[in-house]
DNA sequence: GGTCAATATAGACGCTAGTCGATGTCATTC
DNA sequence: GAATGACATCGACTAGCGTCTATATTGACC
C-alpha cells in the first residue's frame, strides 16, 4: 500500500480537473471517510482530549465485533488519516490532522461559503 | 431519498463524536465522492467556466458507457453535490458549491494547518 | 407523426467491502 | 513458562456497487 502523497500536490477540485492518477488516490481517502462506522471512529478518535484513543475504548463504543472494529481502524491507518502506537499491552491510536486540512482545503470552493 | 440535511447541523469532526445518524448522512455524501470517476466528473463540472457542463461532454471525457455516466451523475446528485437543468435536448449539471464548503468545514480541524 | 439524437432507467453480472467466528501474536503477570 | 488479556489476521459469507447491454423517455426537426 503505498503512502499516498496524492493529497498534497492536488489543486483544489475547482481549479481544474482531476487526472485520473489524483482522482484515484483522493477516491481512496474519501472511501475510506464514506463509512457510517470509520466516520464515528474518527470523530472519537478526533475529538477525544488528549488526542489518542485507546482500541478497548473504540470497541465499546459500538455493538461490532472486536475484528470489525480493527478492520475499519486498518482502513483509517491506510490511508493516512490515523496513526497508531503500541504501549504495553495497549494500542493507541491518534488523527493525523494535516490529513484531515489537507481534505479541508481540497474542497474548499472559492464560489462556496 | 431524503435531501441530507445533516451537514448543515454537524459539528466539526473533531469537536465531539458523531451519533450514529449523523454519521449515516455524512457517510453517504463520502461515498459518493469515494469513486475516481466521479471525483472527476465533479472536478470537471466544477472548474469549468460558465459553471455548467453538458452530459455529452462529460461522456467524451471518458471511456465509459453513457449509462455508466448517467449513474454517477445521478449518485452525486441525489446526495446534493450537483445539480441538473434540462434546456431542449441537453441536460446541463452544475456544482453545488455550499455543498462542498459544509464538507470542508467540517473537516477543518482546529489542530491542523 | 415519424425519425433521430440526448439522456435516463432497468436488469444482469462480477467484484469489492463490511461483518463475523476462529485463530494468531504480543505483552503482562503469576 | 503457562495463563490471561489486548489486538491483529484469516477465511467465509453476504450485500452492495460499478459496469455493461438493452430499452424507455424526452425533445427537435422534417
Amino acid at each position: 500500500m503505498e503512502p499516498l502523497e496524492v493529497l498534497q500536490c492536488s489543486p483544489p477540485l475547482a481549479r481544474e480537473p482531476l487526472d485520473a492518477e489524483q482522482a484515484a488516490g483522493l477516491a481512496r481517502v474519501f472511501k475510506a471517510l464514506g463509512d457510517p462506522v470509520r466516520l464515528r471512529i474518527l470523530s472519537i478518535v478526533a475529538s477525544h482530549e488528549g488526542g489518542e484513543v485507546c482500541v478497548c475504548d473504540i470497541t465499546d463504543a459500538f455493538e461490532l465485533s472486536q475484528p470489525t472494529i480493527s478492520h475499519h481502524l486498518k482502513v483509517l491507518k491506510d490511508v493516512g488519516l490515523l496513526t497508531s502506537e503500541r504501549r504495553a499491552s495497549w494500542v493507541y491510536y491518534r488523527l493525523v490532522p494535516e490529513r484531515l486540512g489537507e481534505l479541508s482545503a481540497l474542497l474548499d470552493t472559492p464560489a462556496a461559503v
